[in-house]
DNA sequence: GTCTATAAATGGATAGAC
DNA sequence: GTCTATCCATTTATAGAC
């Protein structure tokens, strides 16, 4: 995230330091919510797992809350990363096929990362302005996506997201580890392009394949 | 739940205070989770909101665990109940739109008892066996009523589930109170239905609405 | 069944020496 | 930047008087 350049006039050795700190901070505070869950690890906890008094974790963060909010940054990060390398196929229809795809390994590929970013299970956590403009910018690929292929009805964008996250939530709550339900994508898609306000010219590709995906059967990773 | 009758030999007037004290108790919790959230009230504060100092608590629940279980099953109890009551309609098909209103509805009513009956809020909360004959019973309404409509693939109860929980889901999460995902419920079944495997002899029927629901318009409560 | 008292631990956060 | 020391609030839970 932070790239120093050795050399340039604004290289800070002392803030680089600090900020591979934060990420090494940040590292562990991963691995302990992913063992223990979000709200189950202290200060403490992450304090001894980057070998500190948990008093000094205060020097890259004031508050747990900072932790948390940074860790949603990173993830945030981390979707909209993944969306601007996706290398998606011409035809529009296809190509929200594979985000799709891409999105649901996203989510399983990590699941308390699912759940800080898209579930609420810390109630009193409200991500800073900064991380929600890394949410709105994450949802202007799947805008872009979906304008690409005609759909311009927004609800058509909501169904979207709570169809997949529905696959996700469900596959990380219910069958972790498994592919019980990212296996169902296709069909999932194949459902929502069917009942789309405005499916565009790719309309008949889609209706011909009801019940079966038209894409490469490649698997979900997760 | 405990409807003890009055002069009936297996009354015990001990007893039927006991319980009812215990359900004023899990009323107050839900007041508290929906206010705080479910891990955001401490025993002090129920047993305050119960006019009671914390540990006495402990003579009605052992744990706050205990607490939670009995929130889990009465949740669950209230979806079986109100699936046991829903006078679905003659035609299968549309009585799975119907059914799906029903439970959304169910979800939407209460944010806080979706998350603890459908995510994994409560990192280190486990349901009893009893619970989880509860859990149980409710997804055999669902099967059963697939099953009416033709719908034998598993899998298309398991996408089933997905899509409602999605939509329940980001409506609880980023519109509540609102309609914004509820009221796609409609378009979500005609595409659940679209791509359903072996969808029946009402195949037709759902054929012809693609992009609208041929159902009533009636909106879900919420 | 409810209370007082208390345990025994853990939580996040601050002050100040070095 | 890291530490020691400490604060102060809060947590779940138990023992025992009444």
């Amino acid at each position: 995230m932070f790239r120093p350049v050795a050399g340039e006039p604004a290289f800070d050795r002392r803030r680089w330091r600090h900020e591979a700190t934060k990420e090494e901070i940040l590292g562990a505070a991963w691995g302990l919510a992913r063992t223990r869950g979000l709200a189950g690890f202290s200060l403490r906890d992450l304090a001894f797992a980057v070998h500190m008094r948990h008093q000094s974790l205060y020097t890259y963060f004031p508050s747990k809350q900072a932790i948390y909010d940074a860790m949603f940054a990173q993830g945030m990060r981390a979707l909209v990363e993944q969306r601007a390398a996706l290398a998606l196929d011409r035809d529009p229809i296809q190509a929200l096929r594979e985000a799709a795809r891409a999105f649901l390994a996203f989510c399983v590929e990590d699941g308390v990362r699912y759940q800080l970013l898209f579930e609420r299970v810390l109630p009193d956590f409200v991500p800073s302005a900064t991380s929600m403009a890394l949410s709105v910018e994450a949802l202007s690929y799947l805008e872009a996506w979906h304008a690409a292929a005609g759909l311009t009805d927004p609800a058509d964008v909501d169904l979207w997201r709570a169809v997949l996250t529905g696959l996700a939530g469900q596959q990380i709550a219910n069958d972790p580890g498994g592919t019980r339900w990212t296996h169902l994508v296709d069909r999932a898609i194949d459902g929502l392009l069917g009942t789309a306000r405005d499916p565009g010219r790719k309309r008949a590709t889609v209706r011909g394949t009801r019940g079966r995906a038209n894409s490469a059967p490649k698997e979900v990773e997760g």
